[in-house]
DNA sequence: GCATTATTTTAATCTTGATTAGAATTTTTG
DNA sequence: CAAAAATTCTAATCAAGATTAAAATAATGC
């Protein structure tokens, strides 16, 4: 007992940053234990996608790695945060695409494609998979409150693209709220239909966006 | 156990069609057993949708029939059949929505447009709520097949109905597979961030067709 | 009201899978 | 290579919640 609260003391959470070449930063390269975490995080992003949460033990997730269910543990507390760290990650991934869509600029409209176009190659793509966030309420309070408190951001931000389209004329007027869960909700459902087949992934990156925003364009 | 299984034998599944009147069948009485199978299967939808499936023990859902979760047990054999049970009635509800689409008659874009209608009429109105089929994989092979081929199933019908529309030139040409994917999604997400507001059913039924088909109407 | 059947409860038991302790192994560092 | 640190494993333990048995209560038919 006293030795394990020791070990998660030392447990590591860092990423090392190295330079390389003449002082300059050219790359972050992730310490083993940060990739191994990474790892995890997507096979058990997997796993529930795949199985379900109850359907998942982490022995699957450890199977999925050559590891021992026990070893996880070295990475994480409990299997709760697993699955917090899973939905960090998910969040995460559409805080990105987000952000990189404003950052490139455009009508509300464009924004709006560039976002989805981002979001949902992330998804599909080498990042994948990311987790289906079915199972916030069984996290912890404070994993909750946080996680619910990026999800609601997210989609504020994402109703704010709407709103800013319909004001520059890019975007016909609509129920921005009910807009936005729509779109939302067929996004979030994709992993539950895709698995990881390549040529998929490329229609989906192909039509998706155009398909979620066929019905906002203006004129 | 000899006795469990001779009570189990014993089960009721039935539902008793009562005549009324000078003996034409006027009504569907319902069986007092069929009726609180029924509530059980809702109870059960609401906190698979709001708590997850790992999160909601038999005892939650017992405790919103005021029951105790033993008494679940006369109604189902197991947590897995109540979750199957669920999904029967989810797929239900989304193939009824379909036959009485096709039904009313219309080109394909109208056929569609009502079922989306019926559909998520019914998710956010008194048959509701609907479960998520989130769990699907952790049902037994059998009971999985059976809800997967149901599914499947209507997955087929929906995308035969974007042919339709295409062929009869109501609805514009476009990715078949992806677009049901994407509406598909939509409407299965629902669940997820509607939880029973009368006035938000509302607006969800006067909105969403709209929104779903927008992007599909030629012209 | 009485007998019978239906429904629910109480009070265990049983199972599964999460979790932990401590040892063993592998990797890194000097 | 040797010491130290990092990572993983083996072998329990533990807990939560599903499940069952049997009794108790409620409803129904006569």
């Amino acid at each position: 007992m006293l030795l394990q609260r020791k070990l998660k003391g030392f447990r590591r959470t860092d990423a090392g940053i190295h330079m390389t070449g003449s002082g300059i930063a050219t790359q972050v390269e992730e310490s083993r234990f940060q990739l191994q975490k990474d790892r995890m995080l997507k096979a058990a992003a997997h796993c529930f996608n795949q199985k379900g949460f109850s359907g998942t033990s982490l022995k699957d997730v450890a199977n999925r790695l050559s590891l021992t269910d026990a070893a996880l543990y070295y990475y994480v507390r409990n299997k709760e945060e697993l699955v917090y760290l899973c939905y960090v990650r998910a969040t995460e991934v559409g805080h990105d695409a987000m952000q990189s869509a404003i950052a490139a600029g455009g009508t509300g409209f464009e924004v709006l494609h560039n976002y989805l176009r981002n979001h949902v190659a992330t998804m599909v793509g080498e990042q994948g998979p990311v987790a289906i966030m079915s199972e916030i309420p069984s996290l912890e309070v404070q994993h909750r409150d946080e996680i619910m408190e990026l999800s609601r951001k997210h989609g504020a931000a994402f109703e704010a693209l709407i709103a800013q389209g319909i004001d520059d004329g890019s975007i016909k007027a609509c129920d921005i709220r009910m807009t936005g869960n729509a779109i939302m909700g067929a996004i979030n459902w994709i992993p539950k239909w895709f698995h990881g087949d390549a040529r998929l992934a490329a229609k989906i990156v192909s039509e998706f966006p155009g398909i979620l925003s066929a019905g906002l364009k203006n004129g």
